[in-house]
DNA sequence: ATGAAAGCGCTAACAT
DNA sequence: ATGTTAGCGCTTTCAT
């Protein structure tokens, strides 16, 4: 016999209750067709035995699990945990659990749809940052799924993103407002959508502005500190002239700004540096730092709307969100002086 | 009829292969006594209709839903994220799935407890930072559970913690053997364990070095950077004398470093500061912070082997794990020069 | 208003 | 070696 932990059970309810263990069902399931006399003997029973009933045999009967799962590239990353964070309220909010794991490869990732998909334990998805990798196709079409951080994919798949275009502009507008004219770009792995769109939005307002778009002050990082720090020290040793950096998030920012202030430049009386997701902190870093600010926990709250009207509607179209920025101007940027 | 997708059944395979179900259910389970040749009859018709075992369907007729949860006060600090994130790891490793909640306060870790554990989803529970309040009350006797992040409780509770006091000793011999004697203490709520404990490792090294400890350089914060600021604020308005600060964990350290700066003081030439946790970018702000380092991922690892233990294993004893830390001298502590 | 029967997808116990 | 029966805890018909 396994380790079963002697729960009392809606027969033992109606036993007690003096009563078949379908009305207890329908007393539980708050069905009115009960007379209010045996109502009251079966909620009494209820709390006598301390009666609740079993989530796992409810979702059998129905063929729900009531549970989703969500899958990030990891759990540390303060933007992932912050989503996560707020699909996880929202979640139960709407009457489900969630599962979380992280899966920063194609095959953990295929282990991990297997495992909860596949295996009937979650009713939806949620995925996060699913790079252009074949990620996406271990999904099967079956399962309500919404990507987090990517464009519109084919597919039943919902989808929510950063307005990253929109993100890619307003910080190129800021560092051009300010007389910057050699703007460099630190963008996250070019596989990623937003890193793309985020750079779409940079040569937009660049060419809007009548300059043209330099490749040589282009290059990618991996979202860390040091690839930040990395690709600047690239640019001074091949004494590439700049005045600005907009690195695609605060994390390579950071890494940026050591890189400059290692080689005796000042941030930013030499060089504004701007980043993106203003991550806890961020002002505290010398010199504080300029960015744009996203609502992480709100794309986490949406992505799980989008999931539940999936999940109960599955008729309904797909949807897919475009999530605003904001830009906090701390110390990190300032007025280009020629 | 509800949202079903139709799923293959182990019966459909049975009829496939032209067996009984039960035959289905023995190479499922890698039940032996099958002949070969139905064996192969049977792959052949897993894999011709793509049948995949229902993981609630079997844990309901096993009685088990093989699903831990892990309860936080939130998902975002780091440290937290990372036990989480070891937790995750090891619990598939043992074939557990794992669901999340924050939990803030007792009222939100009262509704998850009834959601998760109280209505059966989960076989095991894992808490994170259980405050001395009455939080763990609210926990049924018969659900192994893990405490992480205090000492050892009454029950049938395992837990895992840092070895705070070894912490606080190591933290305050560090700034003692600097040269430092007025060491300001700048701790957490003290309603957690961890708060108390690192406390009580810097009292006895500083009695250990016959310096008396004085109440007054000891603050209580929240762990955020704010709190650390408003500490040294404090202090530094009162006029109250130190040259070195312990700050029981890095954001609070960060924040204090912020104030001292503010007020013209240098770090680390007129004030060290420690700061615990070592969390990422500690070495990116200005100077890099001197800290304690611990091992989250690790702690989210063995707290998970724990429960493991405990619900396979349910005679076995409790038990109660310290995890050690590391000193990581950075730039924010100096020796002090008089 | 209430109860009886059947079944969700699977496994365990007991046949054969 | 394989099949039959019963049942996990619940909900949904369908009767009464």
């Amino acid at each position: 016999m396994p380790n079963r932990t002697q729960k009392t059970t809606i027969r033992d309810v109606a036993v007690s209750a003096g009563v078949s263990h379908q009305t207890v069902s329908r007393v539980i399931n708050n069905d009115k067709r009960v007379s209010p006399a045996t109502w009251q003997k079966v909620e009494a029973a209820i709390a006598k035995l301390g009666y609740r009933p079993n989530a796992i045999a409810r979702g059998m009967a129905l063929g729900r699990s009531h549970t989703f799962a969500c899958l990030s590239p990891n759990l540390t990353d303060y933007t992932f945990a912050s989503i996560i964070e707020g699909a996880a309220k929202e979640a139960y909010l709407h009457g489900y659990s969630l599962m979380i794991a992280s899966a920063p490869n194609d095959d953990t990732f295929t282990v991990m749809i297997d495992e909860l998909v596949t295996s009937g334990r979650t009713e939806g998805l949620i995925v996060l940052n699913p790079y252009a990798d074949g990620r996406h196709a271990r999904i099967p079409a079956s399962v309500p799924t919404v990507f987090v951080g990517t464009r519109p994919r084919e597919g039943a798949i919902d989808s929510v993103a950063l307005a990253d275009e929109a993100a890619g502009q307003l910080a190129t507008e800021h560092l051009l407002g300010l007389g910057h004219q050699r703007i460099a770009l630190l963008t996250g792995p070019m596989e990623e959508d937003c890193s793309q769109d985020r750079q779409v939005g940079y040569c937009s307002r660049l060419q809007a502005a009548g300059l043209k778009m330099d490749a040589s002050l282009v290059r990618a990082g991996d979202w860390s500190a040091p690839s930040g720090y990395t690709a600047v020290k690239h640019w001074l040793e091949q004494k590439i002239d700049f005045t600005a950096i907009f690195a695609q998030n605060d994390r390579m920012a950071i890494g940026a700004i050591h890189a400059l202030q290692e080689a005796g430049l000042r941030v930013p009386q030499d060089v504004s540096v701007v980043g993106l997701d203003d991550m806890p902190l961020a002002s505290y870093f010398d010199p504080p730092l300029t960015t744009l600010r996203q609502d992480t926990f709100g794309i986490g709250v949406a992505a799980t709307r989008l999931l539940v009207q999936a999940v109960e509607n599955p008729g309904a179209p797909r949807q897919h969100l475009s999530m605003p920025v904001e830009l906090v101007v701390r110390g990190s940027t300032q007025r280009h002086a020629e």
